[in-house]
DNA sequence: GGTGTGCTTCCACGAGGCGGAAGCGGCCTT
DNA sequence: AAGGCCGCTTCCGCCTCGTGGAAGCACACC
């Protein structure tokens, strides 16, 4: 039996990235309430301004979430720390540079800069992806506490391309070196076309987030000449991180 | 009487830019509960994930918060058309670059990039700034409702530099000029070395946001070579925006 | 050992959250 | 024009569960 609390956290639940927009009636049935519940709780939500009514009766989210969000020291607390270090990355590589948090088992992508002319990448900002196969899931994982390890090894890992990892003694293997080298490489193993090259952000221990680059290339060769200025750019950030 | 959920979404009003962190007896106070009722919204909160508790016993805003909050179309979602365009406009001048759009009678800051060497700004993301006397809100209360006008300039308006304009005709000649000109320039009107320009961002045939560059200058003409280009940008944007 | 502060848990009570029913409006089909 | 369907809004009696005072624990300080 839900409280009244977890209703209404369940109607903001059940906007996602796939469905921003939702009717009242949709909101009910997403939800599992009936309509004058869902009523009353999308009133209350949109009175408060963390969800917008437009004139069609389609509820979005709403300045108010946005902004609480944007008190998040993981999401954009970290993100002003870390943006002059993205800067001068983009600057340099005008490629796709991304700095993301794990949260769970899974990266959440907390910033990103992209040249149009950059590869196409899958990730979003706000948007989460699986640990592995990318590089700053590589790095996350590897540093990650071996409970989560264990757990995401452990779990379904899915093949996104033909160069996809997904034998757990290997990812193993990877992880290790990924710690020994202190960056990680992810060769076409979300996408074909796609490398990136993936560095460690650290505070008070440990590794809170991490930055990556990605490149368009066809081996691991493509990033290379960017593997020091990633490892450097984390440092950077890490160094002004608050201890 | 606050309902139930009043009380939760006023527990998560507690958090702000100056107390991003807080015990479960500060959230009390602040929201004026018993701490019972308090711990137990507080945990509710977290095992949602919109709220994480540190070692010490501090409550932060989570990273879900942030994560929905990035599912809001007038944050990120126009963040993200926006994005390239003012890369660009960033590339070129190496100035403050900065996104805002209109929330009731302030403005609320979604993106703001800003080189070291730029000139300093009150401005930040994720905060709210008065309309007038910011070159953004300038653009914004030019052209929104004439009942939100009136509404602010019946208001207080705050003089935060010699040059601040706080005479409510004349500012309404400036909004007149502003709605002409198609963009803002505001001199010094929020710190003494600062001087903007901005420009409006439209969707379906009214104003959704301003972008602006801030540089350093101690005259209008200081901003003058920039006008063209935040125009430009800001018509870009315009155009990318879905109808 | 005594005191003060912050936090956690319990539980009797009644405030208010709940959702079925009824009704309204708009759109579509016949 | 009439009927049906769907989405939404409002009402209100019922009874669930949200409430907060009390009690207790942990820790720090004197």
């Amino acid at each position: 039996m839900r409280t009244a609390n977890g209703k209404l956290l369940a109607v903001l639940d059940a906007f996602t990235r796939d469905r921003p927009r939702l009717t009242l009636s949709e909101v009910a049935r997403a939800v599992g309430l009936p309509l004058p519940t869902a009523h009353r709780l999308l009133a209350e939500l949109t009175a408060w301004g963390g969800l917008e009514r437009d004139e069609d009766g389609g509820y979005r989210v709403g300045l108010r979430l946005w902004e609480l969000g944007a008190l998040a020291p993981r999401a954009l607390g970290l993100r002003e720390v870390a943006l002059p270090f993205m800067e001068d990355l983009y600057e340099v590589t005008h490629e796709n540079v991304q700095l993301a948090v794990r949260d769970g088992h899974e990266v959440l992508f907390v910033e990103r800069f992209a040249a149009r002319r950059a590869v196409t990448v899958l990730t979003q900002v706000g948007g989460r992806f699986a640990l592995p196969p990318t590089g700053v899931g590589l790095v996350l994982l590897a540093h990650a506490p071996t409970t989560v390890q264990d757990a995401v090894l452990a779990g379904p890992l899915e093949r996104y391309t033909r160069q996809t990892v997904v034998d757990p003694a290997q990812l193993r293997r990877v992880l290790a070196e990924v710690r020994r080298a202190g960056h990680a490489i992810s060769d076409r193993q979300v996408t074909d076309d796609a490398v990136s090259v993936a560095a460690p952000v650290w505070q008070a221990g440990t590794v809170v987030a991490a930055l990556s680059v990605v490149v368009r290339g066809d081996s691991a060769a493509a990033v290379r000449p960017n593997i020091s200025g990633v490892m450097a750019a984390a440092r950077g950030i890490s160094r002004s991180l608050p201890r």
